[in-house]
DNA sequence: ATATAAATTTAGATGCATCTAAATTATAGT
DNA sequence: ACTATAATTTAGATGCATCTAAATTTATAT
């Protein structure tokens, strides 16, 4: 079983490893966790032994494919916290990175995918980082659900998330397809609904159908 | 900031207080919290230094109002989290202590207020144990077990007294959940049991279930 | 009242995660 | 190729929470 100090270094190498090239070093790592190098090579040591990271000493490090997994789950439970954080709780977005950060290292084995369930099965954070599923894929695409947009920016329709009758009518009705292109002209902090153009007609639409709206920015 | 373990430990001389007179002896809170009695002592120690109970060695300890208020608040997340799991994550009453037992000491001055709110200010949890509110008063409750109810009396179902999984799947099979109304239609004087209507559905009680099942009387 | 048993505390150790200070290894400039 | 500097690791310490074994205090039983 892994400690909560095990999972921040491995999520932390995984975040560096995608800016960095190969190999991840020290000092950076302790910067990010804004610790001592000293500390870092201490730990690093009980990953390698946990053969949860490729170590040689003086070279930086990689996830095996063992720490690679257990980072990307950690990610995915701080992301799924977070949607529900802001989609139940009501707090804000730049509210939450530090309840999610505690509430990541919660252990179950069902509880995550529960809550997927319950959120359904979200692509993104309400920063509008990419979800991985229970496999840990990420979503393949770089598009961004609707309600996190900002004012004023616009982008194509590139995917929905939904697919039952009722949702594809609504869409039908405000005249959203495939290819439509919305700008953001007004957001309601209160409800996170949002007031758009589409094809020159302003139409407000409810924070849930945005959230299943994705949105190639242009 | 208290510390995980100190949570627990204030947690259980809480729940010793209430079965045991005034104070608590380092052998009780060993057992219940299933270490060992040096340790108790240890951390006794420290608690006593943080003021958050009165320790005198040898005599056993008790809770100072910082300690109380501390406990109670701890209580109060693990109850409502064991709320949220039942009621919107679908898991079974048996299955949430662990996973609360974790939840319970993530620490954030609002989500525990917002969890609240979003699960409609519940005063009971599934095992149905009273929940204190943000001020930590717990909900003065005039329940009483079902089988000391007399004829033509209804209530509501606040509480069970019994939480092996084999009650609670008979709970679940007779339709009794928290919240469900129920009225008693007869009383058998030879063994107790009781006939009542649970939804209209005419159900048969033994006296032993129905004695660990409390009732708040309309 | 005093010996014996039970409860409790202290002493000394371990594992985890961290730190500072010192030593070691890698790198970059000339 | 050699040295100065930067990066990294080791050595030794601290605080937390726990443990075992030994000492101490309280309770009990004759």
């Amino acid at each position: 079983m892994s400690t909560k100090a095990e999972e921040n270094y491995l999520k932390t190498i995984f975040k560096l490893s995608e800016k960095e090239k190969d190999s991840v070093s020290t000092n950076a790592i302790a910067e990010e966790l804004e610790t001592k190098p000293s500390s870092v090579s201490d730990m690093l040591k009980k990953l390698s032994e946990k053969e949860l990271i490729n170590y040689v000493k003086y070279q930086g490090v990689s996830l095996t494919s063992l720490g690679h997994r257990l980072a990307v789950h950690v990610i995915r439970k701080h992301r799924l916290w977070e949607v529900f954080l802001v989609s139940h709780l009501n707090f804000k977005w730049d509210e939450v990175h530090d309840i999610a950060e505690q509430l990541e290292h919660i252990k179950s084995k069902s509880l995550v995918n529960r809550l997927d369930a319950f959120l359904n099965y979200p692509s993104y954070d309400p920063h509008g980082d990419p979800i991985p599923n229970e496999k840990g894929s990420f979503p393949k695409s770089t598009a961004v659900p609707l309600n996190l947009l900002k004012v004023k920016t616009s982008g194509k329709v590139v995917a929905v998330e939904r697919d039952e009758p009722s949702f594809l009518n609504y869409l039908d009705k405000i005249q959203v397809s495939i290819g439509t292109h919305i700008e953001i002209v007004d957001v309601n902090d209160f409800d996170h609904s949002i007031d758009v153009k589409i094809d020159g007609t302003l139409t407000h639409i409810s924070n849930e159908v945005a959230q299943n709206i994705l949105i190639c920015v242009l």
